[in-house]
DNA sequence: CCTTGAACCTCTAGTCGCTGGAGGAAGTAG
DNA sequence: CTACTTCCTCCAGCGACTAGAGGTTCAAGG
């Protein structure tokens, strides 16, 4: 069962051009060629390929998917590695849905006051200004 | 009370280059400058770029930015027309939640399992490559 | 006043993670 | 065998900064 890069991409729902840039990159390994010089993939690179996709969509970073692949093969003390970098993704999305919840209460109001004919003073920019809804914990 | 373009960078945490670079995109006018040619800002621009810093931090792009800022800056605008793009920024911010919603849960599973230690348990890997966990709401 | 050193100026070029186009070759369906 | 899609490489560009070179201005201490 082989992949033309098309199928691939399909498959892994990633651009064809994405798929050619990891391999520049080194986080896909150049697969073998047919006759005529186009790329064929195996089974085996697609659940790399979506393995990398999905960590994309989770906000890794290329050199932290790049270190979890690394850390599939190694044993024991992979595990607190890849926890740790879990960990760090988690504490990110958690203060952005904090930020993300005092605006969107913010542009509630706005919408509800249209509603009732009045534009009042607009404090989306306090709310967003405000300090303490910062984390700042920044990678 | 003016800011110097560095004083003005450390009270809304962000680099000196970036408030150039804002200018320069039009993101924030152009301030008035000394004899020598050096800028000098307000409090209002400082506000007005902690607003940006943390748009962006929420994941913003530049023009949904700049709209925002209109909004905000525009309280005597058209009730419908404030109402449309109050609304559109609302269904962007909670797809946004949804989406971090479920990374995060995603993310503190991985955790949880990851933090009972066991290698042979590590499901960490296994987790990020499961396609069924993935989040198909991309905007 | 004068010196010193930090902070400023402009300009250019580089970063990350893709994305798209040009121009041409290879694969495939009818 | 033709027509059409997909593939190839190379190169340019995107957004949103970020860093450096090389020179100027500002503010504080002597």
């Amino acid at each position: 069962m082989d992949f033309s890069i098309g199928a691939l991409a399909r498959e892994a729902e990633v651009k064809v051009p994405t798929i050619r840039y990891y391999e520049q990159i080194g986080l896909l390994a150049a697969p073998p060629r047919t006759e005529g010089g186009q790329r064929r993939y195996d089974a085996e690179t697609a659940d790399r390929l979506k393995f990398i996709r999905h960590a994309r969509d989770l906000g890794f970073e290329i050199e932290a998917i790049r270190e979890l692949l690394e850390l599939t093969g190694a044993p024991e003390r992979s595990c607190a590695a890849v926890d740790a970098i879990a960990r760090r993704h988690l504490e990110d999305i958690e203060a952005r849905m904090r930020r993300l919840a005092a605006l969107r209460d913010e542009l509630r109001r706005m919408v509800v006051e249209c509603g009732h004919g009045r534009v009042s003073e607009c404090r989306v920019l306090h709310t967003l200004a405000d300090h303490r809804l910062c984390a700042h914990d920044h990678h």
